[in-house]
RNA sequence: CGGGGAGUGGCGCAGUGGUAGCGCACCUGCUUUGGGGGCAGGCGGUCGGGGGUUCAAAUCCCCCCUCCCCGACCA
């Protein structure tokens, strides 16, 4: 960290994503305005996203399946807000095997409509019920201003797609998601604190009865969408015929949930958590948790640096080993903390006599000790499990001194220009046109105390106001 | 789609009409390696595209395209 390698997060803040974006070797543009190439690291953080999310997916009950990326353009159509809300943004195929369709395909910029005109066939009774699928998918919506990951033209997702046999099941359904996968991958993986409640009708995923939302804080104290889980009503089950015979032989409606998180939250990543020195990994979501670092390759030093990193690996830490010394000491250790590698263990002939090694956690710059060999699998087990404690801490923390309770809308405005207003929903209510015209919005309402509220119409809500990505 | 910037080697930039340059990166060699090391020698650009003015255009004029930033819309 002697010399700045990056834009510093003050001076610029989004040129810093940029930079990070660049230096971390997460991603490049595409040659398509708004599409992106994801470099193999940033893939590697998408990949141990989509394991622990497809865990609890999967302990959620759903599995996973495929439905074509080509939707018939008459599918959108069936209902009628789903094709409102996404008309601007879609991409259409007019031509193909070199001459003009009688009906264009859309590229999806969702599932709903493809999966529920299944949904339709395989659902018949109420022993079908409830039908819970998942699929990994990418989406295309036609970006008028993209930023990578945040916001790009094509992106990657997981969405889901359930029919329940009643309203009561497919909310407690589409809540279990909201709480279970993604709250705690949020906070138990990610190290970031996220408000989870309800977006208002304004907000409201087209198509929906009810979109809910996790919403973190990121380090220039605006506000990103980090996941949305949808109650869907019998919106989709009317426009696709989802119906099914009770027990009792009548014939009945499916109510639905969809829910989706996507290659935003890598954007969330770098925007929660890096420093002015790059990214930071929080270790539970870490591809690599820990770099080995040999300094020279002298008096065993190699040797002594490649049993460690098997020694970690045995002990379940996923380690690099990085014995490039043919390239300088200081350029391999700035790359690692422009990385967010949790920890960096610099093994060299110094250390070797002494029986010790150099550790180095990324959480706390600057931040060095020189530790026993003996017993070091346990020592960095250890420290991984505080910087994951400590990262989220730092989060929450940021958070709440940038959250301000305000009782009125000329306080909802000041604060929002830095952080979260956190003001009681009514007095918000009919302003909320006027908020969105200074760039403000409602993230989500939630009860008084942090609940989910069942409605937007309830008393004594609060509304979150916030700019957003 | 509105407002503002910018397009010159992989990246960042200089170059106000007269032989296309600098830093970083890259390649080769030597030396170094505990925080982006040093020396030497190299590779690499029809200056975003098209048209025009001129003896001569990266430079002046016209049209187009793209990218970035700030807003309206969204995961």
């Amino acid at each position: 960290m002697a010399k700045a390698v990056l834009t510093s997060k003050s001076e610029d803040f989004p040129k810093w994503y940029q930079d990070v974006v660049a230096k971390a070797e997460l991603a490049d543009n595409g040659p398509v305005r708004g599409t992106m190439v994801i470099r193999p690291y940033g893939y590697a953080i998408w990949e141990r996203m989509q394991a622990e999310l497809n865990r609890r997916i999967k302990d959620a009950g759903a599995e996973n399946a495929y439905f074509p990326l080509f939707i018939p353009e008459s599918y959108l159509r069936k209902e009628a807000e789903h094709v409102e809300g996404f008309s601007p943004e879609l991409a259409v195929v007019t031509h193909a095997g070199g001459k003009e369709l009688e009906e264009p395909v859309v590229v999806r910029p969702t599932s709903e409509t493809i999966i529920n005109s299944f949904f339709s066939k395989w659902v018949q009774s109420h022993r079908d019920l409830p039908l819970l699928i998942n699929q990994w998918a990418n989406v295309v919506r036609w970006e008028l201003r993209p930023r990578v990951f945040l916001r790009t033209t094509e992106f990657l997702w997981q969405e889901g797609h359930t029919a329940h046999a009643t309203q009561a099941d497919a909310r407690v359904y589409a809540l279990r998601i909201l709480h279970d996968v993604y709250e705690d991958f949020a906070r138990d993986v990610m190290a970031l604190p996220v408000l989870v409640g309800r977006k208002t009708e304004r907000e409201r995923f087209a198509g929906a009865d009810a979109t809910y939302t996790i919403e973190g804080m990121m380090g220039d104290g605006k506000a990103l969408q980090m996941g949305t889980s949808h109650e869907l009503g019998q919106n989709f089950a009317k426009a696709f015929d989802i119906t099914f015979q009770s027990s009792s032989g009548t014939t009945e409606h499916a109510w639905q949930t969809s829910w989706g998180v996507s290659t935003r939250l890598v954007g969330a990543l770098i925007m929660g958590h890096g420093d002015d020195a790059g990214l930071r990994v929080p270790p539970a979501l870490a591809p690599i948790q820990a770099v080995v670092v040999l300094v020279r390759d002298e008096e065993g030093a190699g040797e002594r640096a490649a049993s460690l990193a098997a020694e970690l690996a045995g002990a379940g830490v996923r380690v690099r080993l990085d014995d490039r010394v043919d390239t300088g000491f200081g350029r391999r250790a700035v790359e690692w903390e422009l990385k967010g590698v949790p920890v960096r263990i610099e093994v060299g002939p110094r250390d070797l006599a002494a029986g010790t090694v150099t550790l180095v956690r990324r959480d706390v710059a600057g931040e060095k000790a020189t530790v026993a060999l003996e017993g070091l699998g346990a020592r960095v087990a250890g420290l991984l499990a505080e910087i994951q404690t400590s990262l989220y801490q730092e989060a929450l923390d940021r958070r709440e001194s940038s959250t301000v309770d305000a009782a009125g809308l000329d306080e909802v405005r000041e604060a929002a220009q830095v952080g979260f207003a956190r003001v009681p929903w009514d007095v918000i209510r009919e302003s909320e046109t006027d908020l969105a015209a200074d760039a403000l919005t409602v993230r989500c309402l939630q009860e008084a105390d942090g609940g989910v509220p069942g409605s937007s119409a309830g008393a004594g809500l609060i509304a979150t106001v916030a700019k957003a990505y």
